[in-house]
DNA sequence: CTGGATCCTTTCAGATACTG
DNA sequence: CAGTATCTGAAAGGATCCAG
């Protein structure tokens, strides 16, 4: 069951660079990230400092709650860093940690991928969804 | 609203690789990624074509309607082929495509950042909690 | 303006049982 | 072996109201 984990150990421990996709160290970075609005908010914050409201209206369809709540939890890992200004109205703005920037690279090759596969992504889906169609019609 | 995905559309148009972090992008991305087996699959299939029950093994934790489910969807976008043997008992292997193998790239960067930060997060989340802690006994 | 607290709905995902 | 179908509990997330 751990054969490959074990495996990748021993790579690692040998030459360092090689981990390969360690199913459990993938799972805790998504279970870190990978939910709905921590890698938009290290993305957004990626391009300067930002205050909550702004956040609010930049991020498409995050709610008052699920911003406050990702914020925390990326301040926790230290991803983010809240700067409180003590002023009537009250300011608060967010910035990404260099500890942040280091996430937002990959963050960002994974959005690349994204801008450049786009379209082929909706096309099979259209060619899967037709011949699934089909082979239901088509039962002659 | 859109100040600064029309920003990057036009850096877009002028350089061809500045693409920035566009949030509509990257929640495309993560819609269909992720999710919370699709990278691991991505991730295990890269090493090599495995069995239905071979995965069922090898991913941590899933179970076999998930495994289906994850399956179906990376299929319908390309990502994974299925190969069935008809044979008895039915055999049938997934492999991953060029086309995922494409998006296995961006994934080991961000698995690699996952596995050389680990340790730091865990450090910045006691470091916080800490202080949680002290703010509200520590009230002087 | 920046949130915290509460309620409530929707979605996710595991357990179980059944089929070719 | 390789799935599918249904049921159900858990969890994510939105709406709303309140406070500093």
């Amino acid at each position: 069951m751990s054969h490959q984990t074990e495996a990748d150990r021993v790579l690692r421990s040998l030459g360092g660079a090689c981990i390969e996709h360690d199913p459990d160290v993938l799972r805790s970075v998504l279970d870190r990230v990978g939910d709905k609005w921590s890698l938009i908010l290290i993305g957004l914050l990626g391009k300067g400092p930002m205050r909550f409201t702004e956040l609010l209206r930049t991020a498409p369809g995050i709610s008052r709650r699920m911003l406050t709540l990702t914020l925390r939890s990326l301040e926790r890992d230290g991803l983010v860093k809240r700067l409180i200004y003590p002023e009537i109205p009250p300011r608060v703005e967010y910035e990404v940690t260099p500890f942040g920037r280091s996430l937002s690279e990959p963050v960002l090759a994974l959005t690349r991928w994204a801008a450049d596969n786009q379209e082929t992504i909706r096309t099979n889906r259209r060619a899967f969804d037709e011949a699934a169609g089909l082979d239901i019609d088509d039962l002659d």
